[in-house]
DNA sequence: GCGGGCGCCTTTGTATGGTAGTATGTTTCG
DNA sequence: CGAAACATACTACCATACAAAGGCGCCCGC
């Protein structure tokens, strides 16, 4: 078992939502399931309270929907929704890789080759968990290196509508996603911009390969 | 008095959360204001519950920060923050500027046109609140156009690390503000994405212009 | 047998009490 | 006189209790 501890830091509500969270894009909790706060406050054995506000959190990315005085439902992937969000992500990130050409930090240029080196370990052991964890990172550095790390806070809320179909499809391959990694550092390191964005741009349109056939595969987890 | 009402609808914490944010967006609660939960809820007739929610809402924008156990504050306007929250807009905006010359709806097409007259009417009288809020109103429209409401999302968290500045930027002219607006469309329904795209970037960078100057003037605002 | 109305139950939303932790002002000792 | 230790007031945070509102089944009337 290596799943990512969540470190048991910040507040209880913190907490709740990270674990909440987790729970959402493993699809632990499947799309379509009922939350109730009073089941879960039990079960992490703490307060409505705390629970309400991860709940409150959760819905501002869209990953669940409350409604008032009926219940809490897990939304389920919408396709539309997540080409939308990978069209801004990829808006985003393109720029964002562009703009690492033109300049990176040291620090974060170092970080990003362990991320790969830990990256790739995971997918040879076959766990997609921590894999997962170090995409994200991956993307994060990138951001931060480029001198915006904002542009990760904008990706993160946006990748909520992605995770879980990006769940589904990465079942098998994850080595091809490093070398994309790679190819956008390669590009990068060389100080050219366009091809770091075009780098990118085929890193993001991977998912498009695999979406149907999930959606096939799966028809519950979509509206 | 023409300021925007906040429609008494949704949950109070929602309410409360709305007119908070306003009060800070347009700088009747300064940059350093210390916020207490129980003085604003005995200011709205609420209970310190509700406004800790928003609070809390308020916090995942990076309006204000939370310390815990210490007290909640307005946060002081970033240049650094505001300079990487435009950089994030203008890749996330001319591509929709791109993509809505691709492809446009008409429904929202026809009220565009609507907005950009409200908003003439609401720059000659003067309402720099009206004329903000129409401004909002063509931006999240033109997304919807675009066919990709999820961009609104994105760029709204966004923009709050914006709107304060915009605020003070906009004490004279709002009036060419509107015909940037027109050249975007312009270029829109001549289906010239290349054209839409640059104007939504001239239209983007006009915030550049003015900010040393605002933050020359009101030094105390700012981080 | 069928339709409408009534009451219970579950849900979220709100109010209030209590707790731990931090900053601050005061006091006291070196 | 300075500094450290203490008391106090304030804060966010959590737990508990209460209120309101929608859903659902039952029952009564037709």
């Amino acid at each position: 078992m290596d799943a990512i501890r969540v470190p048991a830091s910040g507040s209880a509500a913190q907490q709740v939502e990270a674990q909440l969270r987790r729970a959402i894009v493993t699809l632990a909790l499947p799309p379509g399931t009922r939350l109730s706060e009073a089941e879960i406050a039990e079960r992490h054995g703490v307060s409505r309270q705390p629970v309400r506000e991860a709940l409150i959190g959760l819905s501002r990315t869209r990953l669940v929907e409350i409604l008032p005085q009926r219940g809490t439902i897990v939304v389920r992937i919408s396709v539309k929704k997540m080409m939308e969000a990978r069209f801004v992500r990829e808006a985003i990130e393109t720029a964002v890789a562009k703009r690492a050409a033109a300049g990176f930090d040291a620090g974060a240029r170092a970080r990003i080759d362990d991320l790969l080196d830990l990256q790739v370990k995971a997918a040879t052991r076959g766990s997609q968990e921590t894999f997962q964890a170090y995409d994200e990172m991956f993307h994060m550095a990138l951001a931060e290196g480029a001198g915006c790390p904002l542009a990760w806070e904008a990706i993160a809320d946006i990748k909520a509508h992605m995770d879980r179909a990006c769940h589904l499809t990465l079942k098998g391959s994850m080595l091809p996603l490093v070398d994309q990694h790679r190819a956008i550092m390669t590009a990068v390191d060389a100080r050219d911009g366009d091809a770091a964005a075009e780098a990118m741009r085929v890193h993001l349109s991977e998912i498009l390969r695999a979406l149907p056939k999930v959606e096939a595969e799966h028809p519950d987890l979509f509206e």
